[in-house]
DNA sequence: TAACACTTGTTTTTT
DNA sequence: ACAAGTGTTA
């Protein structure tokens, strides 16, 4: 690719604003960037990645953090666009997932895991929940696996341990009003059962690494020092657990920058927690605070609608974004008879539109709050023939066949996977019922042993079955120790068609004529097309050996965003608001703006979530560039009923300036009234009854004292021997560019800053602080 | 063990 | 309306 002379420094800094460029530039303490929607939160990531390795940092002493592994690749291949692609190689950039699920690979057996733990999803974490409810003989309706796996989610990012769970008394209480005493045995339960079969669930990821960082302070150490500047890409999405790691990280060299958008907060309910960016400056007392307030995306009406809503809100950091774009059309506001209406609506704006202005089907987006809301759009486009593309649904990864071959490429490499285990042992079909597992299950649990130990050794474990299920079960664990032996020699493709071919999937899945049967061979292909993609890939990268661990260990924490990677093609989008956010479309509609839809029903008594509704609907109106078009119906179809609906509250909250109201000359008022009065009552009701549960949040959302590291704030690290002694006309050997002299050094700042000339990567500064070498010498001639 | 009928609970979901 | 989970039968 590029070299590295292609772009100098210069042009670098002078493809930015002045805001965007201070962001960039200031590298010498703790940043805060907040960045307005549309504002080029990306390219100031990207630049100031890209100006750290000009600088002579070495792309391995760089860690960045971003939410979706999307994000993280479109960074990479932009920087790589920046630097060359040489000089990117290395970089430590990703989800916080699978960063530091790397990391505890590395450092597993400290903290008494193996390597080769297993990943559980979401739906693994359920049925193992399920599971451990009915063993213990709990009501399963007030135990019901969502509910229960959010407690523990909400539990493992404020880093309460199942101990700490069971002897904080505030919880107790809470889960007792709750009708859920036990819940604190459930959540240890499920705790030991997933390390008994090395394995951790998202959550663990993050705990885990807290854990690690809490009682290894050698290793904390070590990381601190490899990562020599820390980038958090949308900071306002953080949980706690994320937040701690990340402070723990830069506390000592305060080398971070922080990037995010306060407004754009909207993943509260999965434990993101706002205060992480609005308190990151008393955190990090001497923060810079870089504000990015030009929004290069939309027209100035888009722009100043959002602002008006906005401000509706309380808490927030306070910004003026701006838009220097043409002023554009107001917003169009549409009332329709019914969601059915109010589909063919959107349809016909978008095709005429589309022969008008030939505008390409790609530049338009449907937002909607809820995934159910899709399917009259799919019918009304179907019926125009207008081409569309659904965002969300369930993804490739979750597909059953998918699961069940995964579960035993899961099986394979950590036989302790107990919820692998389960999904295969009798997958297809070879009589090993619910009655034996139960039994396997019973021997593990008395033995403290992985249901897989008790398959291999029956005997051991008094393991009381008949002949012929003794037979099965043994057929069974030969065929998953020839896997496991193979798994030596082979890599993960060669051993993948190996286990499709051997275990049987692949008859069950062939010889299955059904247009259902058929798609799911077609899957099972398709998968054995990823594999090896995936390997030719990860030798292309120099990976010699690439295993089935190495396969798993990436599709574990991929998510649907990932996987669809069709090409750009001429079709409309679909999508969840909350799936839209970080994209932006010429032309967006956002449909079903009522009442108990947008703000969603679920919230409507707490002021918090109204508020985080309201950046909810400020991400829709923000993702568009040249036209919003903003819907609600009068009535709409929901869990199988038509009700009346009323337009959402938050359209009052938008300036009517900006705004072309059309509500086709009904009489509005009147018809409110009647239908608020009515079905109002019958809300209220509803509302009442949800109420009588306790509110959720004792606020525990600080950590304990003693998981609290004894947070010192020493400032900068000093500077290493060789960085103090150089002198002009040495010779030093960097890790990066190779041999090269020191022509001058200055001082910028605090900073000792070298400009060396290389034999080969031509001429660069270095900031002394950053950059690795070590002196070999001094040219004769130096003064 | 497997096929079938019945009950139940449905916001959003980066990993 | 619908999917997922549970219970009932052969």
């Amino acid at each position: 690719m590029q070299h590295t002379e292609k772009y100098s420094e210069t042009d670098l800094l002078s493809q930015l604003n002045e805001a965007q460029r201070a962001a960039v530039e200031f590298c010498d303490g703790p940043s805060l960037v907040i960045a307005g929607a549309g504002s080029g939160k990306t390219r100031v990531l990207t630049y100031k990645i890209a100006h750290l390795l000009e600088q002579g940092l070495p792309p391995y002493y760089i860690l960045a953090l971003t939410f979706t592994n999307k994000a993280a690749r479109e960074m990479k291949s932009r920087i790589a666009e920046l630097v060359g692609e040489k000089n990117a190689r290395g970089l430590w950039m990703g989800t916080f997932h699978s960063i530091f699920a790397r990391i505890l690979r590395n450092e597993a057996e400290t903290i008494g895991f193996k390597s080769n733990f297993t990943i559980y999803d979401t739906a693994d974490s359920h049925n193992l929940l399920r599971l451990i409810v009915r063993e213990m003989g709990l009501d399963d309706k007030l135990y019901r696996p969502g509910g229960v796996h959010g407690q523990i989610s909400r539990a493992k990012n404020s880093l309460i341990t199942p101990a700490m769970y069971a002897a904080n008394s505030e919880i107790i209480q809470y889960d007792r009003m709750a009708k859920r005493p036990q819940l604190f045995e459930v959540y240890q339960r499920y705790q030991s059962r997933l390390r008994s079969g090395n394995s951790m669930d998202f959550d663990d990821l993050l705990m885990q690494t807290n854990i690690l960082f809490r009682d290894h302070p050698k290793i904390l150490e070590k990381y601190r020092n490899r990562f020599q500047y820390v980038l958090v890409d949308e900071y306002q999405d953080t949980n706690f657990s994320q937040h701690l790691i990340v402070k723990q990280l830069a506390e000592e060299h305060l080398r971070i920058c922080v990037v995010g958008d306060d407004a754009q907060s909207i993943y509260s309910f999965r434990g993101a927690n706002i205060d992480n960016i609005l308190k990151f400056q008393s955190l990090f007392p001497d923060t810079r605070v870089f504000k990015l307030e030009q929004n290069y995306r939309s027209t100035q009406t888009i722009v100043s609608a959002a602002n008006s809503l906005i401000k509706k809100n309380t808490e927030q950091i306070a910004k003026e974004v701006f838009s220097e774009n043409e002023e554009g059309e107001k917003i169009e506001v549409l009332e329709t008879f019914s969601d059915f209406e109010e589909s063919l609506v959107v349809a016909n704006k978008i095709a005429r539109k589309r022969l008008e202005a030939h505008t390409p089907y790609s530049d338009f987006a449907i937002l909607y709050r809820t995934n159910a809301q899709s399917r009259v759009f799919e019918e009304a486009f179907r019926k125009k023939n207008i081409p569309y593309r659904i965002y969300g649904g369930l993804s490739f990864y979750h597909r059953k066949e998918i699961k069940d071959a995964i579960g035993y490429f899961r099986l394979i490499v950590n036989p302790g996977d107990e919820e692998a285990f389960r999904r295969v042992v009798n997958y297809p079909k070879r009589g090993i019922g619910d009655t034996t597992v139960g039994k396997i299950s019973s021997a593990a649990q008395q033995h403290q042993v992985s249901l897989w130990q008790v398959l291999s050794e029956p005997l051991e474990y008094n393991l009381d079955v008949n002949a012929g299920t003794a037979k099965r079960l043994a057929s069974f664990q030969e065929l998953m120790d020839d896997f496991i032996a193979k798994n030596n020699s082979m890599n993960a493709f060669e051993l993948a068609r190996e286990v499709i071919k051997n275990s049987g999937i692949s008859s069950e899945a062939y010889s299955d004529m059904t247009p259902e049967g058929m798609s799911r061979a077609q899957n099972i292909e398709e998968l054995l097309n990823a594999i090896s993609e995936f390997v030719s890939t990860r030798q292309e990268e120099g990976n010699e050996e690439v295993a089935l661990v190495d396969f798993l260990s990436e599709v574990s924490l991929l998510s649907d965003q990932d996987t669809d990677n069709e090409a750009e093609s001429e079709k409309v989008t679909l999508m969840t608001v909350h799936a839209a956010k970080g994209l932006e479309f010429d032309h967006v509609f956002v449909v079903g703006m009522e009442e108990d839809l947008f703000p969603s029903s679920m919230v409507h008594s707490d002021a918090r979530g109204l508020e985080e509704e309201r950046r909810l609907f400020y991400v829709a109106i923000t993702r568009a560039k040249k036209s919003c078009t903003i819907t609600y119906a009068k009535s709409r179809f929901k869990n199988g009923l038509t009700n009346p609906a009323t337009k959402s509250r938050f359209l009052k909250d938008i300036d009517p300036k900006y705004l072309l109201m059309d509500d086709k000359g009904r009489g509005g008022a009147k018809r409110n009234d009647e239908s608020d009065s009515f079905w109002g009552s019958m809300r209220e009701q509803r509302l009442q009854r949800d109420r009588s549960k306790p509110a959720y949040e004792s606020g525990y959302q600080t950590a304990p004292k003693n998981m609290t590291p004894v947070g010192k704030s020493t400032p900068a690290l000093p500077l290493s021997k060789e960085a103090q002694t150089l002198e002009e006309g040495d010779i030093i050997e960097h890790e990066r560019f190779g041999r090269g002299v020191v022509a001058s050094i200055e001082m910028s700042g605090n900073d000792r800053r070298a400009f060396v000339e290389f034999d080969s990567a031509g001429k660069k500064q270095l900031l002394l602080k950053f950059a690795k070498f070590t002196i070999i010498g001094t040219t004769p001639i130096s003064k």
